[in-house]
This record gives structure tokens, sequence and C-alpha cells, in this order.
DNA sequence: CCAGAGTGGAACATCGATGTTCCACTCTGG
DNA sequence: CCAGAGTGGAACATCGATGTTCCACTCTGG
């Protein structure tokens, strides 16, 4: 029955992901090769869920968008003050991991142009409230913030720091950026 | 005479690497193809220079940390309060504009174990003086400090802001980051 | 002008990654 | 047990990047 080997697909397909997520964080030219064997998983089993690179690619890039999100909401963006929102957010989306490396360039080139308009409300807010300098643009904060979290992701995974430590001093460097003087 | 001649092989030697810091700062995997093409070489003619990729690449390296080396003497570390030369080092490796992006990954990843000694005694004397938050430990200001300068290099290059601007936003961030409560 | 350095293009061999095909194997629901 | 889904390995064709060789061309110092 494909509905019940289906869990069987859908679980090793996850698998392929996760893997993948892991495998492109660190090297994003990796060999699918690479990418199979960290799923635990046999090259032509890869190519059975997706086709061609681009197609895992693709799959990745949804996953990484669909996590994005979640952990966005979970932020509450709406509630307190523009700098709390702001603190939050960064929380959430510091416990993505691996998804961090991954959208990090991406995220600073894509939002070239138009932010996201939850995180500029946010900001706009923090302007009102005092609680964000009015002197930084929304876009400029966006890409501090990516930085500043893909710093704390390296500093974890390079050195001997724990997520907390790291976590905790990108907060602190955020919120001394934001603050007006 | 190859002491005539030798003035020629220098000024294509330093346009093929010049090209391939523009070209590998925005694509490191891009093929050796179009840095020939971005030097205005031929493909003949960068192997006849760098006969592997990764000799070019070793040649780069080289060439990056020549400029990374100018530029600290330049910021002079040792002058001033520990805060005021951490502003002077930003600005300067700043304007080394491409060479960020090609050095950014490495010097993140590079630094994890020892950071550079000039740079953690100028952090030190800000601990000292009460410039710098003592509660931020160098390495970490390092991880800063670059991330803060890739942002930035990345601001000027996607959107449509001047150095300037970009520069007095890096300056304003550190600062706040790095001021003691 | 001429010799020789420096160059670019064409052609070629090689290599690793990619994607496909086929077959034998395993595992599970019935 | 047995049918069929799901899988992995081996073998293969293909493709793009790499690196080499060779030859014709240009340019400059003498």
């Amino acid at each position: 029955m494909s509905a019940i080997r289906g869990g069987s697909r859908a679980r090793t397909r996850q698998a392929i992901l996760d893997a993948a997520i892991e495998v492109l964080a660190r090297n994003p030219a990796a060999p699918l090769g690479d990418v199979a064997a960290a799923a635990d998983v046999g090259r032509t089993t890869l190519h059975r869920y997706f086709a061609e690179r681009g197609d895992l690619l693709a799959a990745l890039r949804e996953e990484a968008g669909r996590r994005l999100g979640e952990a966005r909401d979970r932020a509450r963006l709406g509630d307190d003050s523009g700098a709390s929102a702001l603190r939050r957010l960064c929380q959430e989306f510091f416990d993505l991991g691996d998804v961090l490396s991954l959208l990090f360039r991406e995220q600073v080139a894509v939002d070239g142009e138009g932010c996201d308009e939850n995180f500029e409300a946010m900001v706009r807010r923090g302007y009102e409230d005092g609680s964000v300098d009015p002197e930084l643009p929304p876009i400029w904060l966006q890409s501090l913030m990516w930085s500043q979290l893909y710093a704390g992701w390296h500093y974890v995974t390079e050195c001997q720091v724990s997520r907390h430590e790291a976590l905790r001093l990108i907060l602190r460097c955020v919120d001394g950026a934001v603050t007006p003087r």
C-alpha cells in the first residue's frame, strides 16, 4: 500500500533533506554522493527522490523557508517593544542552526530590495517606542542581525563555545548596536 | 631582456590576481576561464602564470594577506583608546572591498584558535581604559567586526548605498556593541 | 627591419560530478 | 510464505572544468 509505505518514503525524503542541510551548509559545492552518505542512503536512492541537483536545492530552499517562517511566527514580532521583538527574533533564528549558514548568503542578498514587511513594521514600532535608534534603517538592521547570527553560529561550530554563551553575546551586541545613544 | 619584459610579466600577473579577487569574491567556485576573461587574458596565459588552480589560490591568499597586513599597519592599533583603534581598523579593513568577501570565511574560521595578537592587545587595552566592555572576549569581537564588515560590504554591492554611508552604519553599530553599558 | 618575449586560440586528454539503467536484495503487510 | 515497495551497488554515458601542447600572431628593444 502506497499509503502505508508512504511513511517510509516521507522519512527517507526528510533524512536526505536534513543531511543536505548539514552537508551543504559547510560546503555548498559538496557532491551529491556526500549528501547521500550523510543521509545513510545510496546515491541511487537520492536520485530517486530528487532527480537533479536543482530539485534537491529547490526542496531545500522550501524547507529552509518553512523553518524560517515558523521561527518568525514563534517570535511574535507584533508584541512588546521593537527591540524586545528583535531580541526574540534573533533567539528563534539562532536556534535554526545549520539552516542559518544555508540561508545567510541568500538572505543578505535577496532582501536587497524589499525587506520583510513584518520585520520593517517591528523596526518602525521600535523607532516610535524609543527602543530602536531611528538612524538605523530596517534593511541595515536585517543585515546586521543576519551577520551577527552567522558570526555567532561560526563561533559555536568553530570555537569551543556553548550555544547559550554565543546567543548571550549576540543579544548583548545587537542590543548595544540598536539602542539609541 | 627578461629584466625589461619583466615589467610586462608583473603587470599581467597583477591583472590576473586583481581579476581573481573580483571574480572569486562573488563565486569561489568560478571556473578559471571566467577569471581569465575578467583579466582580459587568454586562459592559456593564465595557466602560464599559475599552472594549477591551487597555485592561483595560494598567490591570492598571499596577496590578500599582504593587503590585510598593510591595512592593519595603517590602523596603528597601538594608539589611542582600544575602541578608537578598533574604529580605525574597521575603517581600513572596509576599504579592502572585494578582498573582504574573499577573506571573510577563512578569517572567521581560521582565527578560531589564537586570534591576532595585535588585535588582542588592542582589546585588552580597551578593557583597561574603559572603552571596551570586558564581557566581550577578543575572539568574539573579531568575529563581530568581520561579520559587520561583510554585512556592510554586501549592503554596498547589493543595495544602492554609498560606501561612506555603509561605513557610518558599521562604525555606529560596532561602537554601540562594544561600549560598556 | 629582426629576434625574441609574450600572448591567444584551437585541439586534445583527463578527471570528477552527474544522472541513468539494471539487477539483486530486504523488508513488510497480507 | 509471497507480492510488491523500497533500496543499494555496479556499470555506463555525458558534461563541464582543468591542464597541456602547439602554432601563429603581436609588440618592442635593438
